[in-house]
RNA sequence: GCCUCUGUAGCUUAAUGGAUAGAGUAGCGGUCUUCGGAACCGUUGGUGGAGGUUCGAUUCCUCCCAGAGGCACCA
């Protein structure tokens, strides 16, 4: 690539005369009057080699070679490098873009070019709601990003199915009069099991011995009890079939389901293992590991009456992680950062059992979804509902814009995701339900409608597309028409540093910058009423817009519509 | 009590040790007898407070204020 060039010509005419490794800074400015690359080095080496920082930037700029691929070099006050890309460069930049043949630069995390994402873990007997919608939205496009830039990607989903709030339920349901088998479709037993989970709280909190007889309820469920086992079964059957509805719905899918359920023998096998070596301890009843001489927290692995904690099972959920598909070079796990003391806690006992795993676990903490009005909980009854939101927002789109219900469909569940991947995974949301249903300005339908729109004007040309206007670099190009050419320029290494820095709202904030350049240029140029070699200048700009927004969204886990 | 994170325009938010802090939305004012108006343009408005490091700080450090989360048998 030809920032690597320039790093090197850089480099060269410095004489590795630098302060450390990748003391160069490199990258795309914030506005276009500065050039494609800027870098600030001269200002950064004044000090070193003591002399002016202007003084520095002509003399980088006076011997730096003469490319085709830069057009010119200007050195600005106070010493600032600006590189500009030659029209020629950008031009056959194109070529990529116009044949829909992305080649994404490499990146890796280890020889083995091989990742696990483990993302959704929704639990079951509960509703999915709009924060596992933020999870699922960030982790799916966690996946296809790594996959653009080279890897393999295993997708893992660990699903919590036991636990005192599923006793709740079951225990709402034995004393409720209710008959199960007159439940007869899949959103009657799910609105079911919410209110008997919802009854289960109420009474464990009123009534001492419903406690009793909840805690019972759930060592039955740990114990496999007879019981209560058919229930259960029955019960988290129906949780799964729902979210295997929404999975398809939102275009998600796992390589492997692992389960709560599954962890607990060997949780407690490894537990005792790594008390007969030392790494945990007993204490006042329980297996413990005492983080203290890490600088960690001390937390419970199994507890005085035997079990193991969600902290044991992550013991056993790692081995199986670990083993099931070869070496994997990092398993990013994709969970909300108050967790953050537990993750700190099982990677360190984790690494001790096994020091090969060192460094390769990642907790990926993406934040809340909040409510302007406050935080979702079971017990305000202020969940919203993944679905529900979805449907509120296509009937909108329905209602105002009249399109078919298949097209509105994906563009709601479109418009869902995108709500939330074009902001920071480490942004606290403040949820308002009134707003997200807008699709007006930074949304997908935008981003959506600006691809229809090309593909319209595309259709409508009666010739196919010249395209050795790429190769012809005497053509006079208008600024609005060149700067969508540097912005085509500018996607693969955006969909790197998406990449890198575990950022996804990157592309979400290049595909929309993109598009609405494309939109000013639409305005104020024609396109098919355009002079021949114009014409296909600007029709090859429509194209390669429209193929580059397609794989951006594509990359975001977002399906695009070819008539809206 | 200890630890971690957060604080950007009325609201929702982006970016970064650098150049004029960028959008959306709401408000106000415009464009169009058009290749799809789900569009385009203009305008009002912002880095919680006080210090410090730096040529340069919204970003790094210290203190203060405000909020969220975590710290032993929940998941």
């Amino acid at each position: 690539m030809i920032k690597d060039i320039i790093l090197q010509e850089i480099k060269k005419i410095l004489k590795n005369n630098l302060p450390q490794e990748n003391f160069i800074d490199l990258q795309p400015p914030t506005n276009f009057h500065f050039g494609d690359y800027s870098t600030s080095i001269a200002l950064k080496l004044t000090k070193v080699f003591k002399k002016n920082p202007l003084e520095i930037a002509e003399n980088i700029k006076k011997n730096f070679p003469k490319l085709k691929e830069i057009e010119k070099i200007d050195v600005i006050s106070p010493g600032f490098i600006n590189f500009w890309l030659s029209k020629k460069y950008l031009l056959k930049n194109l070529e990529e873009a116009y044949k829909n043949n992305f080649h994404f630069p490499k990146f890796y995390f280890g020889t083995n070019k091989k990742i696990m994402v483990e993302f959704a873990h929704p639990n079951t007997h509960k509703l999915f709601h709009i924060g596992h919608l933020r999870n699922i939205s960030i982790g799916e496009t966690i996946v296809r990003i790594f996959e653009a830039l080279g890897n393999k990607v295993i997708r893992a989903n660990y699903q919590g199915d036991v636990g005192l709030h599923i006793a709740k339920c079951l225990y709402g349901i034995k004393t409720s009069k209710i008959k199960i088998e007159k439940l007869k479709t899949l959103e009657e037993k799910i609105d079911f099991i919410g209110k008997m989970y919802t009854l289960g709280t109420k009474a464990y909190e009123e009534n001492e011995n419903a406690k009793q007889e909840i805690i019972k309820i759930n060592q039955q469920i740990y114990n496999q009890d007879k019981e209560i086992l058919s229930l259960w079964q029955q019960t988290r059957q129906w949780s799964l079939d729902y979210f295997e509805k929404i999975y398809k719905r939102v275009d998600s899918h796992f390589d492997r389901y692992y389960f709560e359920s599954e962890m607990a023998k060997r949780a407690i096998e490894i537990c005792f293992e790594a008390l007969k070596k030392g790494i945990l301890e007993k204490s006042q009843g329980a297996i413990v590991f005492n983080g203290k001489k890490y600088g960690l927290d001390t937390r419970v692995f199994i507890n005085s009456l035997g079990y193991p904690t969600y902290e044991g099972k992550e013991l056993a959920l790692a081995e199986k992680e670990f083993s099931e598909f070869g070496e994997i070079d990092k398993n990013i796990h994709c969970v909300t950062p108050e967790q953050t003391s537990f993750f700190k806690v099982t990677f360190k006992v984790q690494e001790i059992l096994n020091p090969k795993i060192t460094g390769k676990q990642y907790h990926l903490a993406y934040e809340w979804v909040n409510l302007k009005t406050g935080k979702m909980s079971s017990r305000e009854g202020n969940i919203v509902e993944a679905n529900w939101l979805i449907d509120k927002i296509k009937e909108k789109i329905i209602k105002d814009f009249k399109c078919d219900e298949k097209t509105a469909e994906i563009l709601a569940v479109s418009s869902a995701k995108y709500s939330f991947l074009k902001n920071s995974p480490k942004t606290a949301i403040n949820f308002d339900i009134d707003e997200s249903i807008s699709i007006n300005g930074n949304s997908a339908p935008y981003l959506i409608y600006t691809y229809v729109r090309c593909r319209s004007i595309l259709n409508k040309k009666n010739t196919s597309l010249d395209l050795s206007i790429t190769k012809d670099d005497s053509i006079i190009l208008e600024i609005d028409e060149l700067n969508i050419l540097r912005k085509l320029y500018q996607f693969k290494e955006v969909v790197l540093k998406a990449g890198q820095e575990f950022s996804p709202n990157h592309i979400a904030t290049y595909l929309y910058d993109l598009t609405s350049q494309y939109n000013l240029f639409y305005q104020k140029y024609p396109i098919l009423k355009a002079k021949e070699n114009i014409k296909n200048l600007r029709l090859l700009i429509t194209l390669t817009t429209a193929n580059t927004i397609k794989k951006g969204l594509e990359l975001l886990g977002i399906k695009t519509v070819e008539k809206m």
